[in-house]
DNA sequence: CTCCTTTTTGAATGATCACTCAAATACATT
DNA sequence: AATGTATTTGAGTGATCATTCAAAAAGGAG
């Protein structure tokens, strides 16, 4: 008996990771945001609730495609270690390509680093998810450890902590104006270095 | 003659960097600047010229402060390996201590992801600022390789914005709500990591 | 003390901020 | 086609944004 939704929820939701992935949660304005997602104030504060609320849901679904695309390479090895290894290659790459992405950076970064005031849920919010990912990675190790790719000795939780600075100093740095062969390169110095570590006995 | 200014620029600036450094290019209000440097609009502007010329002061004040830390460390050990490991750990106390920085994270990355429109005078600065910081770094390890403290065959541009990449990763991670032994503990293993790297024979 | 120059003040500028809501619109059902 | 309900529209809300400028205030020189 209703009117339709006329909007594509999901593509809707896609245009505001892009929107806030280069912008920032701060640097986006209601009006960019209407203009990005064709859609008027009504209808935005109708389906999101709110900018933060509209932000929140960007986050999620920006995590959901890293993971994804995490899964992606670890699928594609029959090895953990090369897995993680050609994830941190392709981000290297894909940040200086020219089928560019939204901004350099990771947009989890961006925003742990933008968001100054107290305890507001979206602090408490990206917190969060640095601890999934955290998590991920740990048990990403644990599982690389029974296989045996890994030291039986690895702190594997101290290692992920580890990796994820890598990846958040890796997509920063990528973010300034340096030739592309420069973050390729420093990619496979991280790979090294890491290469140097988890075989390591304590 | 004429009347005296009441303000003193230097701690102006310095109050300038606190705010900044906590709150952001963007996130920082003229309000809140008025306040924080107990100055109204008009000597403000008289002063600094606009927002942009006081942050732009306060990002080399920042600068300054940061390589006159570094010179520290590294005057303090005659091996400059040494100096350089032992600032890495002291940015991981510091940010850790509660004689609290305003942001754990560091303010020139903090700006350099927010930073998101095309090539205005800001983006040219802080890149620049981050080209200084790597030329410094690699000056610095040219001189180590003269001194033999590290292989002869080591690309020491390559291992600056290595070194750098390091940084950017270790302060944005102390960003993150996590207990303060984690941070020290990372720092241990990035310096661990770079200790086989600088070293190693191409 | 008076004058002159410079600085400080703070109200006011127009623009933009996130957000609201009554009216117009469009669709499924009858 | 007529009806009813949910959605979309877009002008309008007050607050806050960076910035300006005329007037008030302050200190050295005469």
């Amino acid at each position: 008996m209703p009117r339709m939704v006329k909007y594509d929820r999901d593509t809707a939701l896609q245009q505001a990771v892009t929107l806030f992935w280069r912008q920032g949660y701060s640097g986006a304005s209601m009006k960019q945001i209407e203009q990005a997602l064709d859609m008027r104030p009504g209808s935005l504060y109708a389906a999101f609730g709110s900018k933060d609320g509209l932000f929140s849901e960007a986050l999620d679904r920006y995590l959901g495609a890293m993971f994804q695309e995490m899964d992606q390479h670890l699928g594609q090895y029959t090895s953990i270690i090369e897995g993680l290894k050609s994830y941190l290659r392709q981000l290297a790459t894909s940040t200086s390509s020219d089928s560019s992405p939204p901004a350099r950076a990771c947009m989890l970064v961006k925003t742990l680093l933008e968001l100054n005031d107290a305890q507001t849920p979206l602090q408490t919010k990206i917190n969060g998810i640095f601890s999934l990912i955290e998590s991920k990675f740990a048990e990403v190790l644990e599982e690389a450890k029974r296989r045996g790719e890994v030291s039986e000795h690895l702190d594997c939780g101290r290692m992920a902590r580890l990796l994820q600075t890598q990846i958040m100093g890796l997509r920063s740095f990528a973010q300034r104006d340096v030739p592309p062969e420069h973050v390729t390169m420093l990619a496979e110095d991280l790979v090294a270095m890491l290469d140097s570590q988890w075989h390591k006995q304590e």
